[in-house]
DNA sequence: CTAGGGTTAG
């Protein structure tokens, strides 16, 4: 056995130099594992000496592990190369579960690359028949494949694991593949399939029911953690709480916040921003001024919290206010994405011209996100000009702006420049530009019903149009002529009519109205924002058919009841 | 021989 290395730049020189004078590293190499270890992430040299000295691949494993947690994961797959060239060395079991959660934490950097790092271990792995030997193994390769994006992979992993090493852990990472590729229904069906739960399963759950606003399986979800658990973390009730807040329902996000005895930061941007975005933003502002009190400092995430508090309250001077003290008071650098919601703020109050000056001042390079909220608000206060420009600026960014190019393709239409018209469109064509399609759902008895405009599919469809035919004489008694302007391109008007009439949030509501009784809630679901005319319907519906109307849509809460809404018609 | 996998807002 060579001399253990003499380093005068180790980080644990005390424990070093004990070692050396007790002459344990002479009599058991095995100490030098430790110290390699903890040594990796503050000083490589020391810990590639202390490894030469005694390649063990016990050694190896627990330095591995270390760099794979640390600041430079890349660190970890390249010590790993240099073990498969140490013939005193062999990988097994313990390596590669930190290898592969190296390889995911590099995904974001370099993804092809890295993914195909991540499946050149998985192939190495293989080759020492450690696949389905091991359930760690099973759980960090399904993770991996999971953070790469591809989910039959990891689908595949945990179909071909064994069944004893099926454990909680492994139907947890399952799981939270589903929650992170948006498949949020995926999520509750494998939820039903589990016989243990925890924690960690119920935060996915409950996580799941945030996106879908399934506020009856929340519920549900809430209850069963009830009662199989004794104490909610701070973590699954500030899930729950984001829950509640995400279905509109403010009054049990209040009851969990008050129950929570140790809230954090998170916690309270959860409640600041929920209050914010369900019509209560001024509720919103109130609560920050106690979180400050009792002395809970805010970070990035709570002011954009705050700001979306003041965009929605139409508070122009507070938010421009807390966006130019946030690094004196709060010492936080404004990000791009706080500049973002002070120009959403001043475009949706119709200040177009300071949206605009306050974008050619950001100390960042603008980008889509910043021109969209400006092109959002152009649209809006029907302002062409700086449209197109914003419009421009987008397409230079990301030439496939699905949104940029239906600005574009109506501004030249109104202007009756049919060849500018025709060259988007055909640009549109070419490069399968397409707007999402709306797309609503709506939770009733538990179950999720989504519907796709002008949609056909729920085996109740002929009650669902005639229930919405009754709807519209209704609203034509009542004075409510279609409101047709946000329909895309030049379509005639008969036929935008029957376009806006089928929305999709429109054939939720008719399920909901055929679905349930006077004075109940009907909750909706939109991925896209709301037009104006569902709006106006939503508000009508609500006082004839004497409903309360919860509509999430993509940027806020409507809550419509006797013939008025939340959001007093400013959004 | 020692050690290891799942979770954390928009």
């Amino acid at each position: 056995m060579p001399p253990p290395p003499i380093t005068t730049t180790g980080p644990n020189k005390p424990l070093h130099a004990r070692l050396l004078r007790s002459g344990a590293l002479f009599d058991d190499p095995s100490a030098a594992a430790p110290l390699a270890a903890s040594a990796a992430n503050s000083s490589l040299p020391y810990a590639i000496s202390l490894l030469q000295a005694h390649p063990t691949t016990f050694s190896y494993n627990t330095t591995i592990r270390s760099l794979a947690h640390g600041p430079r994961p890349h660190l970890a797959v390249a010590l790993y190369r240099s073990m498969l060239l140490n013939p005193l060395s062999n990988p097994n079991n313990y390596t590669y579960p930190p290898l592969l959660a190296a390889c995911a934490r590099l995904l974001p950097a370099h993804p092809p690359r890295e993914a195909a790092a991540g499946t050149a271990v998985h192939a190495s792995l293989f080759r020492r028949g450690l696949e389905s030997r091991d359930r760690f193994i099973s759980a960090s390769m399904l993770s991996f494949y999971a953070a790469a994006g591809d989910l039959p992979a990891a689908r595949e992993v945990f179909d071909r694991s064994p069944p004893n090493q099926r454990d909680l852990a492994l139907w947890n990472s399952l799981l939270h593949a589903y929650l992170s590729q948006g498949l949020y229904t995926h999520v509750l069906r494998l939820f039903r399939q589990m016989v243990a739960t925890d924690e960690v399963t119920l935060l996915a759950v409950v996580s799941a029911c945030s996106h879908l606003g399934a506020l009856d399986t929340g519920r549900w979800a809430h209850a069963y953690h009830a009662r199989t658990c004794r104490n909610t973390t701070r973590n699954l009730g500030t899930a729950l709480l984001n829950m509640y807040m995400r279905c509109g329902d403010v009054e049990s996000a209040w009851s969990v916040f008050h129950e929570m005895l140790d809230k954090d930061v998170r916690t309270w941007s959860v409640m600041i921003a929920g209050l914010a975005v369900n019509g209560l933003p001024r509720d919103a502002l109130k609560l920050f001024a106690e979180m400050k009190n009792i002395g809970v400092d805010p970070d990035s995430i709570t002011m954009t919290a705050v700001l979306s508090a003041c965009s929605h309250a139409g508070m122009v001077d507070e938010g421009k206010m807390f966006l130019h003290c946030m690094p004196i008071e709060y010492h936080l650098q404004p990000t791009i994405e706080h500049y973002g919601c002070v120009v959403d703020l001043l475009g949706r109050a119709g200040q177009l011209e300071e949206a605009l000056a306050l974008i050619e001042t950001v100390p960042f390079k603008a980008d889509v996100a910043l021109w969209g909220a400006l092109l959002v608000a152009c649209r809006a206060h029907k302002n062409v000009d700086m449209g197109q420009m914003a419009a421009m600026e987008i397409l230079k960014l990301d030439p496939h702006h699905a949104g940029a190019c239906v600005f574009l393709s109506n501004a030249y239409a109104a202007a009756g420049k049919w060849d500018l018209v025709q060259e988007v469109r055909s640009s549109m064509k070419e490069h399968r530009i397409y707007k999402p399609p709306g797309s609503s759902i709506v939770e009733l008895d538990g179950v999720v019903y989504e519907f796709l405009s002008g949609d056909h599919s729920h085996p109740q469809s002929d009650r669902i149009y005639a229930m919405l035919d009754e709807v519209c004489k209704t609203l034509s008694l009542k004075g409510h002529r279609p409101s047709t302007k946000e329909v895309a391109f030049d379509i005639d008007e008969e036929d935008k009519e029957v376009c806006i009439s089928q929305h999709s949030e429109k054939l939720a509501l008719a399920l909901g109205l055929i679905s349930t009784r006077r004075g109940a809630v009907i909750r909706i679901v939109k991925n896209l924002r709301i037009c104006e005319d569902c709006h106006s319907v939503m508000k009508i519906v609500s006082e004839v058919y004497d409903r309360v109307i919860v509509v999430r849509d993509r940027n806020r809460f409507h809550h419509f009841k006797n013939g008025s809404c939340s959001c007093l018609d400013y959004w």
